[in-house]
DNA sequence: CCCGGGTCTTGACGGATGTCAAGACTTTTC
DNA sequence: GAAAAGTCTTGACATCCGTCAAGACCCGGG
């Protein structure tokens, strides 16, 4: 009768079977960054992993369930990365500081991560079943640009002159792009970033 | 002996192959735009033109020159995009409404082809055949920016506050937010993007 | 001890893809 | 008008992919 409703047929452990979906996301995370999202095989991931190809389709339906699980997987990362800088600076130029070299700091340690991010991004534009997903991490970023520029503001004893989701736009364009030239070898990518956000968060300070 | 060096082994016609290459990459790029980088086949884009699949290899060494190839033919669609904006302008306040009108039609008009564009640059950061000509676009959009916020500037009798590649990253930021949205289907996407525009072009500006 | 359910591996399937060789059709050339 | 060069189609190849079924392994409870 094939009694398999879709999840949960397990007895005791029910948290070991999260923690496996949990480290074959986290194998399967590594693939994605090295290879991207067409070319990361189910295969290649089990390979990176300690299991085989097979298992896959134990932990998850298909391919997709897997990068969707990834990706929200991948969104925990990213939520408090600042969280730390606004927490500690005390001047509007101190913020900057930090935030600048924040953003340099995660585009050295994880590119992987964050060419996959645009990847997965992108090719939400062409499946709509990662739309979802993609939108949700994207307020998720959005929440926490928001964060660093609401206490910038608060720091400079003035008001944002941009809405959210302006201010979540600018600062990602200028670290696609920084990220852009650092894959790609350019040497002076990261100190171009750190010069461009010297120059746009005054800018987003009502006058 | 094979005699077959790389290319140009045609006598008479030397144009008939260019012809049929640009006929090729149109439908190519139909075809990308529908399906994205990395779903579109060989098979499909031939397809989608009036040849069969194996003429692909008479006109394009492989499938990355044809889709190099197409990149840098999208790359001639681009370049002139604003240029009546700029022409047409006679007060700051007139360019940015005509600036940020040309880019919400483009949305409308073309999203298959920005969609591609997104893709394949994200594509870029994981094959690295694919920089070379993603890096010389992106160059000439940010040329094209800077025309628009080079007139804008002198039409609003200021200079200039931020360096050209910082005034590409925050637009096409901001285009690239709208594009998403749009393509998901959020119906407000366009015209927060002319707001933003609106907010964003006084910003840079020198005072 | 063994029995049963959860876990994982192995191997196979059908299909899709890039590539290319062989040849057919078309156009040019003498 | 026949031969040659250029153009295009057909069909096949090796390979890779996602998926899944069959069974082996492991481990605790009877």
């Amino acid at each position: 009768m094939s009694a398999m409703a879709t999840r949960t047929m397990r007895k005791p452990p029910e948290d070991k079977y999260d923690e496996r979906r949990r480290a074959l996301a986290e194998s399967a995370l590594r693939t994605l960054g090295e290879l991207g999202y067409a070319r990361a095989s189910l295969r290649e991931i089990a390979h990176n992993s300690e299991f085989s190809h097979g298992v896959v389709h134990y932990y998850f339906r298909d391919k997709l369930e897997l990068i969707v699980y990834c990706v929200q997987e991948y969104k925990k990362t990213c939520v408090t990365r600042y969280d730390g800088v606004v927490a500690d600076a005390t001047t509007p130029e101190g913020l900057v500081d930090a935030f600048a070299a924040k953003l340099a700091e995660t585009i050295i340690d994880e590119a992987p991560m964050h060419r996959l991010w645009y990847d997965l991004r992108a090719q939400s534009m062409f499946e709509e079943h990662l739309r979802e997903a993609v939108t949700a991490i994207d307020r998720t970023l959005e929440d926490m640009v928001w964060r660093v520029v609401t206490r910038y503001a608060e720091l400079a004893d003035a008001a944002p002159a941009l809405t959210p989701n302006a201010a979540y736009g600018v600062l990602d364009g200028v670290f696609q792009q920084a990220l852009l030239g650092h894959v790609g070898g350019q040497d002076g990518a990261l100190s171009v970033l750190d010069a461009q956000v010297h120059e746009l968060m005054p800018l987003m300070l009502r006058r």
